[in-house]
DNA sequence: CGGTGTGGTTGACGTGGATCAAAGGGGGTC
DNA sequence: GACCCCCTTTGATCCACGTCAACCACACCG
């Protein structure tokens, strides 16, 4: 892949050590519900990390699938492409999440993960994984469940795909985000959007001015204060309540 | 998929012993890439099968998640529901597929499992497959790749939902289903629909009256022939050009 | 500082699919 | 065989969002 490009960063890549133990990611990633000994047997198989400069590609569709990776910083998209040119972003992934996961089905990855942001991930060989969580049930379990929040996770985003209208689908997102960032010790009203308006258009579905239009009208509405990728929300349960569409209309 | 005269033979659910090592949907199934030996070992775990009629639920959003399931004849569909009633239907499974990868996350199912018609599937207990993984690091790998497919799956199902236009939803799950079925050993070109139109549009995020439409256009130009819920594709080249949008227009 | 480029907003207009409505099967049951 | 219910088809109308286009704001750069 392209460990290439990181050739500018002036720290080598295989300098760097992950630590698990001392990650305070722990309780939304890998290493949850693992006692410490257990942790430390991780911290041996995370082998390094990686910094991955905004745009740049973590990986890329047809990639070989080698290991999956924790953002430890920053963030991400994930998007498909189709033959005929036109691609749709997938996922966004903050810290603590795990990306590459789609690309054990085939050993080859199926989709692009692009950095939104300077970001750095921790690198984790997938067949260590599969080995270690043989012996450390927890991890393995762990492991099962991370898979399986993101179908739960996919399962929503067809749910708003298939049956939401533009502005409903706007405040799920938002609503998302706010609990995402609130989970990381973040403001859950404040923050800034790491991604354009084409690409959160392309995530729910929508066209860049339908997603700009309804920013505008939450802004109207009192809902959120916008002011490009600086978001605050300033009535949740206002949002919330765009979710039952019967209060819609 | 349809081993129809099963429905009506008179053999008591608890007395079923599922035996991976003779189904011959091994290779789609859990059992792949496992020896001999090891599929015995599945056989040991594989407790019981479980019939399920038309319209009866495998499980239910909420529902306590103990065991996974292998589809071994019939089909299902999975939906999830809105607190406000709308629901959205997420898969059609059919024989060798698995279901209920959804409730490990939580330990509950987020969605609910409902045959399409007389059906039977393998439980297969959860913690038992975790279990037995741990030892057999081919069976390990293979559910990996399970869970790692659906996630690819439901990337495609958004890709579709957030990007294509009516018709071409229908063509991409025309084509979906045909290839599901030759998968099986059936006809890639005739096959029995399980589903609605107003399942079928559930899941593709457009109306039942859409959904006819689109297969009347298709029948129109010859594309495939419809009668009620027997389809024929005509021609599946012709298909495949509708899923390039610019041949559209 | 002015030029340029990328991303965002807003308006006017068109259209694909939703909605509403009515009528036509098929397959079950008595 | 007659009735009923559910599913499907088809037509007429409507509207949410896409499309096209102009303009604006901020960041970067010489």
């Amino acid at each position: 892949m392209q460990m290439k490009a990181l050739a500018t960063i002036p720290i080598t890549v295989a300098g760097l050590k992950t630590a698990c133990s001392q990650c305070n990611l722990q309780e939304m990633c890998l290493p949850f519900g693992l006692d410490n000994s257990e942790i430390d047997r991780l911290d041996e198989l995370v082998g390094t990390r990686r910094k991955v400069k905004r745009q740049q590609n973590l990986y890329r569709a047809g990639d070989p699938f080698e290991a999956i990776f924790a953002v430890r910083t920053g963030s991400f998209k994930t998007d498909v492409l189709l033959e005929d040119g036109r691609d749709q972003v997938t996922g966004f992934q903050m810290s603590g999440e795990i990306l590459g996961l789609d690309g054990i089905s085939t050993e080859s990855h199926s989709c692009n993960a692009v950095a939104l942001e300077d970001s750095e991930v921790c690198v984790i060989p997938f067949a260590k994984l599969e080995e270690l969580s043989r012996e450390v049930g927890a991890l393995q379990h762990q492991f099962h469940k991370v898979m399986s929040r993101e179908i739960v996770r996919d399962h929503g985003v067809m749910m708003l795909l298939g049956s939401m209208r533009a502005e409903e689908r706007l405040a799920a997102f938002l609503l998302n985000l706010s609990q995402r960032f609130t989970a990381r010790g973040f403001s859950p009203a404040e923050f800034h959007l790491r991604m354009t308006r084409d690409e959160i258009g392309s995530y729910l579905g929508l066209k860049l001015e339908t997603v700009s239009r309804a920013f505008s009208k939450f802004q109207e509405e009192g809902l959120v204060s916008v002011q490009q990728k600086h978001i605050r929300i300033l009535d949740i349960p206002g949002l919330k309540v765009l979710l039952q569409p019967h209060s819609n209309r």
